[in-house]
Formats: structure tokens, sequence, C-alpha cells
DNA sequence: AAGAAAGTCAACCGCAGGGAG
DNA sequence: CCTCCCTGCGGTTGACTTTCT
């Protein structure tokens, strides 16, 4: 398509940065924000690719990330989250504050995927390995799932909503891609639908203290410090904030358009 | 103690898709 | 409508670290 090179490959810094490119690159983001990253380097005086200082700053240099290790929570989560969405690493980073897409898809690749796999489950399917994906048709026994045996399963597809650790539903107009993408990297059973029977048609809602509950469902059980606002999808689907989706319409009141969290966002 | 193997993670690459002209 | 620019995403690589033998 006689795509333009991103930068000028001859005249740019590759590998790891150094503390006075990172200095620079804060200091060039605190004085004029972010954004505009083909010329961030030429103005901030950086060797870099435009795209390398994104990169730098989203995944390493942001006010606004949480270093250190993930919890069991944490891990559940990004379970279940990977489980309804496949490898789609910036949605579930989206519901981890201060983690990134590229720290969760590591985390996924050096430790659950080798949890899941030690405990006999597929760690693209969620169902249960060789001998198993055989039986997968018929779907994960409650017991099995996602290795969390005496925990809260994986979503199965005839639960019309499903509630996990953050309080996360999906919201009707936020269904995830069909499955044609996300797991073409690594083996597993690209024939079938990861999760054939995985009712998508799910709300994701996020526990706000300020927020109203959406549903009856997603606020089963709401506890004072638990209702329920809608986070929509539709974001990371493709839909912009400027247009319009059924899940806007249906409660505008709880309504919260999902993006990347925000400095000092809490979901 | 030394070398090998395995694990971790920052960074790069290529592509897709939205938006502007 | 088409082309190009720009951004963001997901997969992969490779350097570095840790653990094992």
């Amino acid at each position: 398509m006689g795509r333009s090179p991103c930068c000028e490959k001859a005249h740019t810094n590759k590998g790891a940065w150094t503390k006075e490119e990172d200095q620079r690159l804060i200091a060039y983001i605190k004085a004029h924000g972010e954004g505009c990253w083909r010329s961030l380097p030429n103005a901030a005086g950086l060797l870099r690719c435009g795209k390398s200082c994104r990169l730098r700053w989203m995944n390493y240099l942001r006010p606004d990330l949480k270093r250190g290790n993930f919890t069991d929570d944490d891990d559940k989560l990004i379970i279940k989250l990977h489980a309804l969405v496949g490898n789609k690493w910036s949605l579930i980073a989206g519901q981890l504050p201060g983690r990134t897409d590229n720290e969760i898809k590591n985390y996924w690749n050096t430790h659950i995927k080798r949890k899941l796999l030690s405990r006999g489950i597929d760690p693209q399917t969620h169902r249960p390995l060789s001998s198993g994906n055989a039986a997968a048709g018929s779907g994960l026994t409650t017991s099995s799932t996602a290795g969390f045996p005496s925990e809260s399963p994986v979503p199965r597809l005839e639960r019309p909503a499903i509630t996990v650790p953050a309080n996360v539903l999906f919201a009707p107009a936020a269904r995830p891609a069909p499955s044609d993408d996300g797991y073409s990297s690594s083996g597993g059973s690209t024939d079938a639908p990861r999760c054939p029977d995985l009712n998508l048609d799910l709300e994701l809602s996020v526990g706000l203290p300020c927020s109203p509950p959406k549903t009856p469902a997603a606020a089963s059980t709401p506890t004072s410090q638990q209702q329920r606002t809608t986070i929509c999808l539709c974001y990371h689907l493709g839909v912009r904030s400027g247009e319009t989706c059924s899940c806007k319409t249906a409660s505008p009141a709880a309504f919260r358009f999902l993006r990347p969290l925000e400095e000092g966002q809490y979901i």
C-alpha cells in the first residue's frame, strides 16, 4: 500500500531506554500532554520512533501505573475476562487499573498459561485439555473450570449474566468480536468456537460507589458500596464515544463508556 | 562455582482501522 | 470513494535474571 515507515529508522535509537530518554519523554508529556506521537520524538529531542515513545510511556512511564505482583484476585479476573474476550489484552487491562495490556499479556503467557496447563485447562479454550477437548462440546463442568474448582467458575453459556470479583458483566451491545482473532498464535483448537455455549449477551457492570444498580440481575446482591453501573465495551469493540450504542440508551443514568482508566480512576 | 536451562519482561514489528484531505 | 497518516493492538523477539544441575 506504500505506507510510509513510521520513522526514519536510520536515525532512531532502538532497544532499552536510558534514564535521560525517559526524563525527556516525561518532561515533554508533562508539558504538552499525550498525543501526536509521530512528531513527539522530534519535539522532545528524542532519537526514537514515535511508536516507541508511546509504548514506553504507556507501559512504563505513566504515573498511574501499578507495579508489582498480581494478586490472586487479579489472576482470577484475568482468567475470567480472557474466557470472555480472548486475547483482547487492552480490554482486559481496562478492567485492571494501573496495569497495561503488555504487562497482562506477559503475565498471561508466563504465569497464568502455565498455571492453567498444569491444572489440565487449555488456556485458549478454558476447557479441559486434549482428552477433554473432545468432550469440550458439552461444555465445562463447573468443577473444572479455569482451575478454580471451589470458586466462582468461568461464565458458562447458559448463564444470563455473570459476576466476577470486580463485578464485571458485559453490556448487551458489547459482544466480543467473533473468535476469528486472538487465538491464532498459540495452538489450541481453532475450529470450534472457544466457548460455543458462552452466552455473550451479557452486561459488563462494575461496582461504582456513586452509581445506581442497572439491572436486577446486576444488582442481585448489591452492598452499600457495590452499586453497579454499566460499563460499555463498545469503545473497545469499535464504537466511539460519539456514536450511539444500545447500552447508552438503555440506561443512561448508569452508563459509563469504557475507556482505559484515567489516573486515579478505579472501577 | 560454573555452565545450562528456564523464566521474565521490555521493546520491536507488522497489521488493522479510523479519520482527514 | 480513494489514499495516506496516525494510533493502537496483539504477537513475537531477545536481553537479562533466576534457578537448576
